[in-house]
DNA sequence: GCTTCATGTTTACAGCCGTAGTCGATTACG
DNA sequence: CGTAATCGACTACGGCTGTAAACATGAAGC
């Protein structure tokens, strides 16, 4: 029990998938929301009908990563996961599949794809000059 | 057509997925090999049959991921994509979609796990003296 | 030559994912 | 009060994925 790492708890089994995380982005910007309120930010970005929301938002309360509170004879729902917890699983996830989870090969890689603007360089320095301290 | 990025081509269209993924890591290790050499490592590795390793091998060679070299009755498979393109790929699908392309925020959110080292924190910073060139 | 072993090809099949329609209940409007 | 609009639950369905068995074919041994 003594490496008792760094987020609370809420272990999420399942998996969250891309569709899904798209529904879980419009709620993490603003929540509690309507399915129908969903739908409209998100379903008209990504050209989904209504019953589409309606599935994924269903299948992320069986996955147990947002809450449904009765709202008349209608659902609100709310993330139960944090943004950064999920981005922060995500990362490391692809952190240790490919890079046997050592971040430096990752920002190697990164480098050699280009896809590292001065900007980000600049605050990945900042960030590691904050971690040295 | 000047923005000709650094990848020469081989257009991978498909994608590779997690237990084929375990199957490029083999060939990436040695190559050529014969499907049972691959089901001898990788199978042993993720208690796989031969006939799974089988399926993974003509999938991978169907997204032509893997090039077939005939050698008396059976065949050898190679990889047909660099390691680097694959782990660069995923990276930026990630980047891209988590982090809105930016890898600033990954390597915040990777701070913030805790996934970093120290050793990756000094390869960074000298990964990143070099960039500064 | 016939049986056995190895090997690639085909087929299988359950579970997940993307996308959505239908059904039954409830509410709101006229 | 009756009908239309809403809303969640259930059902659907093709494609992908993980995992593998069955089959065909050729080689190798007896």
């Amino acid at each position: 029990m003594a490496a008792n790492f760094s987020g609370d708890e809420a272990e999420i089994g399942e998996r969250i998938t891309d569709a899904e995380h798209a529904v879980m982005e419009a709620l993490w910007v603003r929540s509690p929301l309507s399915a129908t309120e969903v739908a409209d930010t998100v379903g008209r970005a990504r050209g989904w009908g209504l019953a589409t929301v309606k599935t994924l938002l269903s299948r992320l309360v069986t996955k147990q990563a947002i809450a449904t509170e009765p709202d008349g004879r209608r659902f609100l729902y709310t993330p139960l996961i944090a943004r950064s917890d999920y981005l922060g699983g995500e990362s490391r996830r692809l952190v240790d599949r490919l890079f046997g989870g050592r971040a430096a090969p990752l920002f190697a890689q990164l480098a050699e794809a280009e896809a590292l603007s001065d900007v980000d360089i600049s605050e990945i320095e900042a960030l590691l000059k904050e971690l040295r301290k």
